[in-house]
DNA sequence: TCGTCCATGTAACGCGTTACATGATTTG
DNA sequence: CAAATCATGTAACGCGTTACATGGACGA
């Protein structure tokens, strides 16, 4: 089964303490996790999914309000850490955003400072070669563009040096503990 | 007909040349507008649903290739101005990423410094408004977070202040030309 | 008990993705 | 002519969105 970006991080979220769909909801809504719709529609069916692949363990709590709670099973965490596996986008148009920091996350949790260290520069060289072409194609065809269409860009690439930046900087702090 | 941004961004490309599917295609593989899919069976379906509003009009040249180009109607240029009015998303968190660089070039294009500057003004409203809630989460609640999340919010609350600077100064510079 | 919130779902719909299909036209 | 490439589509599928539906629990 092929998770979806909700899927990993309705994984991750239910790992450490048991939670029902109507917490995870409060939880986008509430915090800078609210890169995901915190829609009914998105998230049941999700965790319904999930459940039916046995990667999630629901369980209908008694007394009180109706409320069905789910932690992560070992399939799961094998899941889990397969998707961490997976290649990562090369090409940063594609990847939606928050990707790369929701797997570092992730992957900070599940496989430790050695894999991640190793994760950020596989990003930091992602990022690298993308400033470089684009770098390459404002000094060539792109400098014939208007003037709103080069600040774009310039927004573009001055958000790829902050995302390269970042990453050395926790490769070096990651690095020392490892 | 809610434009999607796709949709928008195609009737403005073929705007001041018309273009075809398969132009547009190649424009998407080798420059930063790749954030879109240059997959047919995401050009074409559009284009052709673009079509039958009429906001585009397609014509099929005769001679070499078979080709279908099209460029941007009287309607087309009304829903494209239309869209640029739309209230922008005030969550950024729900933003597709690049949205708002679209919007800026398409606004400087087809509506001036003035408006753009404006439409300046209201994303860096936006972008301080979701900055300092951030910052209020982090002095609070997300304090106990662990350091790999801390860590990531970091990057998100970096890339915001990256947004502002870009943004004042762009109104700065189109400010002193309108 | 009456309304409001809690909590979980479902149905319809549209768009984007992947994969496949089709011909026509250069190129060697 | 064979092969590669140009150029446009289409069919199946899945996910996310919006809107609606349900029903129990809690507060006044």
């Amino acid at each position: 089964m092929k998770l979806t970006t909700l899927d990993a991080l309705l994984i991750f979220l239910v790992g450490h303490k048991s939670q029902s769909g109507y917490d995870i909801r409060q939880l986008f809504q509430s915090t800078p996790l609210g890169m995901f719709s915190d829609s009914p529609g998105s998230i049941y069916p999700s965790l319904a999914r999930l459940e039916e692949h046995e990667l999630l363990a629901g369980s209908t709590e008694s007394g009180g309000r109706r409320r069905r709670s789910y932690k992560r099973t070992a399939a799961g965490q094998k899941a889990l850490a397969a998707w961490l596996e997976w290649p990562l986008e090369r090409d940063p148009r594609k990847r939606r955003s928050g990707e790369v920091e929701l797997r570092f996350v992730i992957m900070a949790d599940a496989l430790g400072a050695a894999r991640t260290v190793k994760f950020l520069d596989e990003v930091d060289t992602a990022y690298s070669d993308q400033l470089r072409e684009i770098e390459a194609f404002m000094g060539g065809a792109g400098a014939q563009m208007n003037e709103a269409s080069r600040a774009a860009n310039d927004l573009g690439m001055r958000t790829i040096r902050l995302h390269i930046e970042w990453c050395r900087e926790m490769k070096k702090k990651m690095g020392r503990r490892s």
